[in-house]
DNA sequence: CCTTCTGGTTCATTCACTGAACCATGCGTA
DNA sequence: TACGCATGGTTCAGTGAATGAACCAGAAGG
């Protein structure tokens, strides 16, 4: 349906409604007809949170399938997830992400605490800390205590005071509903490769 | 349509389809409901740049005139845009980012640094420094001299190395290739209270 | 009175998302 | 061998949102 040769390369005139922003020669344009899709951002913010099997995200997202699989397709042919297989036995395949994903911790964390700050009635929901160090993270992701970035595999989340709005009863939203490092496999279902 | 009351409020079992995200107890989701629709980002994108008027929006977007009064309308209601009365003896209002939106540049400016990096074939389109001493800005959106975040105001946009990649050839797109400050009012049209 | 500028609204068409049903593979076990 | 089940999809009719072209209205200006 669409690869990242697609997306990179000369699409004048081929697509006019829908994902592309055609006319539009910026890289948050180029940026937004990857992940600015219905879905594609909070499917991105699971697999930070170590949501990896299709079965987890469909759970948790409560996402029509039909649309995960299109949305896991795109990423994983964009370079943002990677497809990997777990198990042969049963042939079992994960989606996690690259580093190419990671690096999209920053702006997903920003945005989540703009949306805390202005958009939230209770407290926050999750609170991250550096792991290292137990540090709270400021707003924007640093540690004050080291004075850098925290990279994702560094962060633990912790549920916060806003938690109780949480109505959620799958077992995803329960396991995520108690501290965990960030990109930690979900269950210890399977030690991955 | 939808206000901030709306969307901060309870709205359990009430839509189904389309912009909201129930059962997602997530601040992201909070904010995607407001600017994860179709065209919504670059619209505040446009903001930053100094774009304040319906008419420049639609000459430089492309975007279909009912989208375009729709997301003003959402996101004044929602407190990231303000309406403001610029000249009476012809009645004209221009829309301004309110505090609320200027908050906004930090995850906008990095997720079109990741878009730059990894799905831009050509260099940067858009350098950014800090006006101040003029060092470009780093990745993070740190002014590398001063070692702290540049605020919107106080960064200058210049046209980068892959700046031929734009055709756009409305008046619009051709004062965005100018050196400019952000926030600043695209074209020296009126004198904004 | 006629035109232009600005900022919209209306509406038929097209596209994407939804949700329910269905399907295929590969175990596990009786 | 058959049955059941977990997993990871595909198919498809129905619905809602985006598109784009046309139309509209207030206020100058000539």
């Amino acid at each position: 349906m669409s690869s990242l040769g697609e997306l990179m390369g000369e699409y004048a005139g081929r697509v006019a409604l829908g994902r592309y922003y055609e006319g539009q020669d910026c890289s948050l344009a180029r940026a937004l007809e990857l992940l600015g899709e219905r879905w594609t951002m909070l499917l991105v913010r699971d697999a930070f949170y170590g949501v990896r099997r299709y079965a987890d995200f469909l759970a948790h997202l409560d996402i029509p399938r039909a649309v995960l699989a299109d949305r896991l397709r795109t990423l994983t042919e964009a370079g943002v997830l990677a497809r990997r297989r777990y198990s042969d036995s049963p042939p079992r395949d994960e989606y996690v992400l690259t580093d190419r994903g990671r690096e999209l911790w920053a702006p997903f964390y920003l945005l989540s605490q703009w949306g805390e700050r202005h958009l939230s009635a209770a407290g926050p929901r999750r609170l991250f800390a550096h792991a290292d160090c137990g540090t709270l993270l400021d707003p924007t992701g640093a540690c004050p205590r080291c004075g850098r970035l925290a990279p994702p595999e560094e962060i633990e989340m912790r549920p916060g005071p806003g938690q109780q709005d949480d109505h959620r009863t799958d077992p995803v939203s329960q396991a995520l509903r108690r501290p965990r490092r960030l990109l930690q496999p979900l269950l210890p279902h399977h030690e991955p490769g």
